[in-house]
DNA sequence: CTCGACTCCTGTTAGC
DNA sequence: TGCTAACAGGAGTCGA
């Protein structure tokens, strides 16, 4: 699913239209207009031009002369630009393309579209998008930050890194593959992290999204294969545990992460 | 305030 | 073979 990797190559591919005078706005799906945005609101980008792209988190922002547009992918969304589609596979979602499950395009002068391909309907466009609440990117963290963060929070490390508000960024799949290789339980208090602890989470939730930014994708981490019932540890070779931790299904090692 | 439970969306897949 | 039900998770809301 579009987590931070996914979504960054998103920015990427975004990043074409910059310069590009934008002739149209295409929002045939209400539902999919978010925090009071409607499409005649939209209009008003029209005439206007991407100034620049950004990515906090999961969230893509365009920049333009007249608003900031900000595009959410939920699980299932795919982005579109000029053609390209920059992501090829997507975990959890159709490989295939239907007209139907269009739900946000943008039209340039001397470009072709930048559209949303969202089966499952669970992304968002909104104009000038509040990011106040977005905690620090997970890959722009810092070690200090991040123990202060843990420090502060009496959720398990799973849902800890599942809150964008603490964390952005961070999604089922990057979260177990990340303390799967740091060798935490999911299920442990984040303020209960000692030092050296908390020096191993920042490091492997770099690492990782790192390692499965340069193969393609947030499914392409090592834990990834064993994501199924009854799958034994890759490291250990011991069943894997699954469970359902801050509300998402957590597959990790009971052997080698306490 | 913090945290967990619940809800929404719908294509895919497992199972009868 | 054809159908149903479970499943997937990002994000917002609500209540303890």
């Amino acid at each position: 699913m579009p987590e931070l990797i996914e979504v960054e190559a998103y920015r990427e591919a975004a990043d074409r239209t910059v310069g590009h005078r934008i002739a149209a706005v295409h929002a045939p799906d209400a539902w999919f207009l978010k925090g009071g945005t409607t499409a005649e609101a939209l209009e008003i980008l029209v005439g206007g031009h991407v100034t620049g792209t950004r990515r906090i988190g999961k969230l893509l922002l365009l920049d333009t002369t007249a608003a900031t547009l900000g595009l959410r992918f939920g699980m299932t969304g795919r982005l579109l630009v000029d053609g390209h589609v920059p992501i090829e596979k997507l975990e959890y979602s159709s490989q295939r393309i239907e007209p139907q499950w269009i739900r946000f395009a943008l039209g340039f002068e001397d470009l072709g579209d930048l559209v949303i391909v969202d089966p499952r309907r669970l992304g968002g466009v909104e104009l000038d998008p509040d990011t106040s609440r977005l905690g620090p990117d997970a890959l722009a963290v810092s070690l200090r930050e991040l123990r202060a963060r843990l420090a502060a929070s009496r959720a398990p490390l799973k849902a800890f890194l599942l809150d964008q508000q603490r964390i952005a960024g961070v999604g089922n799949l990057i979260a177990d593959e990340t303390l799967w290789r740091a060798g935490l339980d999911p299920a442990r208090r984040a303020d209960s992290l000692d030092e050296e602890e908390s020096r191993l989470l920042h490091r492997h939730l770099r690492q990782a999204i790192r390692t499965m930014s340069r193969r393609g994708g947030s499914h392409t981490g090592d834990l990834h294969v064993a994501r199924v019932r009854g799958a034994a540890c890759p490291r250990d070779g011991a069943p894997l545990l699954r469970r359902t931790i801050g509300g998402r299904t957590t597959y990790s090692c009971p052997v080698h992460q306490r």
